[in-house]
DNA sequence: TCTGGGGTCCTAGGACCC
DNA sequence: TCTGGGGTCCTAGGACCC
């Protein structure tokens, strides 16, 4: 299977147009405006050469590159852009197209010469959308997730079983995808500092450390294996939500209950348009400067916006601190799943 | 230097029931 | 009088990804 990413993808869509911007280091993120509270959501190759990179404050990631232009995030030009992309990607004779986010999609295509495979998709996507995108080839998703990385930019790199512990076996067990940089030092106490490590790790230590799924998992990962079927079964959301981080932090209580009816109005909107019933809220809380809590409350089954919208106000009244200045506050929403919905197999948080 | 927004899934522990 | 063990549900917290 092939795994497609799409080359600094928002930066790459506003230099498209806006022509005169190419060769400049770019940055977008937030409303835009580097002396608010926002981050980068992506930086233009010439940006990340003075150590800007997607996450970072925008304040600071101004500070690094003075003459960056910094643009606003417009959602809807990346939507449809990749929208593009993905009918691309689909309109390949053969093709399962497994998509992931705005930039990135599993495809999967039964073919002699991948290689030459995921050329004609760089060229077809080039072609139609004017956008560079690099292509990994594996015989697993992880693979071929992982493989795309050392394909960048414009590149195509291919990760098998027979080639995997060559190239990812040194690298540092954060290099995988799902191994972040808690997980990474957790393993680090166990003895496991990299890929070729884990790969050999003894899968009962792993289970005491991160329980009987997780500890297992990681093992495979090491390995590379895991799926190797691209699934196409159209996303079912579990939830939905909205945060917002305030750009001067809430005290009086009255902005605070103003603002969570806010967030409630917008998430039930997103609700309504699906047509299915809340089974559960949640209303999340920063205080200044960072604690973050989190309510949740298990809900009976209803699609009455009134009662959720009610049900969320109660839940906020009664376990917000209103003697603390909030800096930002979330509600989410979870809703039944359709009962042909897929169960969610492989632990791949927020993958796919 | 000071940290967005939208998601998913796992784990642990307590409550409760039989 | 003192106490087992399994199952399920719920909540809080943690971690990771794009």
């Amino acid at each position: 299977m092939l795994h497609v990413d799409l080359d600094q993808f928002i930066a790459a869509v506003e230099v498209l147009r806006r022509p005169e911007l190419a060769g400049l280091p770019v940055i977008v993120g937030g409303r835009g405006d580097p002396t608010e509270r926002a981050v980068v959501s992506t930086a233009s190759y010439e940006a990340r050469a003075f150590g800007v990179g997607s996450g970072m404050p925008l304040r600071i990631a101004a500070r690094k590159v003075p003459d960056a232009v910094i643009l606003p995030v417009d959602h809807e030009a990346y939507a449809e852009a990749s929208e593009a992309v993905m009918a691309t990607l689909r309109g390949h004779p053969g093709a399962t197209v497994q998509v992931l986010g705005w930039d990135e999609a599993f495809v999967g295509i039964d073919a002699d010469h991948p290689e030459q495979v995921a050329r004609d998709l760089q060229r077809a996507v080039l072609d139609r959308t004017k956008l560079h995108c690099s292509v990994g080839i594996g015989d697993t998703l992880v693979r071929a997730k992982v493989a795309t990385g050392f394909g960048k930019p414009q590149g195509v790199f291919r990760l098998t079983a027979a080639n995997w512990l060559e190239v990812m076996g040194p690298r540092p067990t954060k290099d995988l995808w799902g191994v972040g940089s808690k997980v990474s030092r957790r393993l680090a106490a166990l003895g496991i500092d990299t890929v070729a490590d884990l790969a050999a790790a003894d899968p009962a230590a792993l289970a005491g450390e991160f329980g009987p799924r997780m500890g297992p998992w990681y093992r495979e990962l090491g390995r590379g294996e895991g799926a190797a079927v691209v699934d196409d079964t159209p996303w079912v959301a579990r939830g939905h939500s909205r945060e917002t981080t305030y750009q001067q932090d809430l005290t009086e209580p009255a902005d605070v209950d103003a603002a969570v009816r806010v967030l409630a109005e917008a998430v039930l909107d997103d609700v309504a348009a699906e047509g299915r019933p809340v089974i559960g809220l949640t209303v999340k809380v920063r205080y200044a400067p960072f604690e973050t809590k989190a309510f949740t409350k298990r809900v009976p089954e209803t699609s009455d916006r009134d009662v959720v919208l009610a049900r969320v106000l109660e839940l906020a009244a009664a376990r917000i601190d209103r003697a603390r200045a909030v800096r930002l506050l979330g509600v989410r929403a979870e809703m039944a799943m359709p009962d042909d919905a897929r169960e969610g197999h492989t632990p791949t948080r927020g993958g796919w």
